[in-house]
DNA sequence: TTATATGCAAAACATTTGCACTTGA
DNA sequence: TCAAGTGCAAATGTTTTGCATATAA
């Protein structure tokens, strides 16, 4: 098997490649959605089926730390995750399908800093979430 | 004792003001931070210690659905409630303090509008979140 | 070889709920 | 009076953890 983007990283990272983390690895790779760890638990066992739920846990918070991945805790009740990609971007989560669009603005990023500044803080990290419906239904 | 600002908005309501409800109207009305629903239980308790967590919870939901409350999820696990303002606004966390500091930018509120409309979308609600720190620290 | 990772089941944690009892209007 | 609210304890849903066993390097 070609090893996927995720595991490359994680060699990097030096972190040890075991057979779950790979196959995890391997389907957060190919999701270009927002799962949650129910949902890449099922994808994983698809796979190969001895991995459990915990080491899903265990495993998205390895990534997480490690710059891998990003967890979300939209308004649905469960954390969802993503790859981290090379340009930071936020949400707008249709609020009829659970569907994920993600989006960029440079300028509402630099107000947030201007917004920061003048409290007298320094961004750490945001959450810019936009709840919405379709227009024209 | 003087019916309070949330005990008011309770009886335009309709609401059955119990002896529960009316502790945890002052209990808030008092409150100008961002309280859990444990912090409540504690606060209200203080004063009349026949109220159960369960009631605290009930009752929250009650006054958000109402209008009343505001909940927020901030990204430290537990609900946070505050009472609803005229005007909207974001919030800002002090990661290290757990301080919540309130902000208004009608600029990034129209940069929402922009963006949502431009991906065919009506905003129901949005959730902005600074988590920072203090400067010059 | 051995520090680290895993599966399993139990625990943790915030929140919700069923039920018998109480209370506000 | 009696629909609605409450306390209590048990249930819920997601996530974490202790421990004995398995495995990567």
């Amino acid at each position: 098997m070609v090893v996927n983007r995720i595991e490359q990283k994680c060699i990097q990272k030096g972190l040890r490649m075991t057979e779950q983390r790979k196959v995890i690895a391997q389907v957060l790779s190919s999701s270009h959605d927002h799962p949650d760890a129910e949902e890449l638990y099922k994808r994983s066992n698809a796979i190969n089926n001895s991995i459990s739920l915990a080491t899903i846990y265990r495993t998205l918070k390895l990534f997480s730390n490690n710059g891998i991945l990003e967890k979300h805790e939209f308004k649905d009740g469960k954390s969802r995750y993503e790859t981290v990609h090379k340009d930071h971007h936020d949400h707008l989560i249709d609020i009829d399908t659970g569907k994920v669009i993600e989006f960029q603005d440079e300028e509402i990023e630099k107000l947030q800093e201007k917004i920061a500044n003048k409290l007298g803080y320094n961004i750490i990290n945001h959450r810019l979430e936009i709840y919405a419906v379709k227009k024209n239904k």
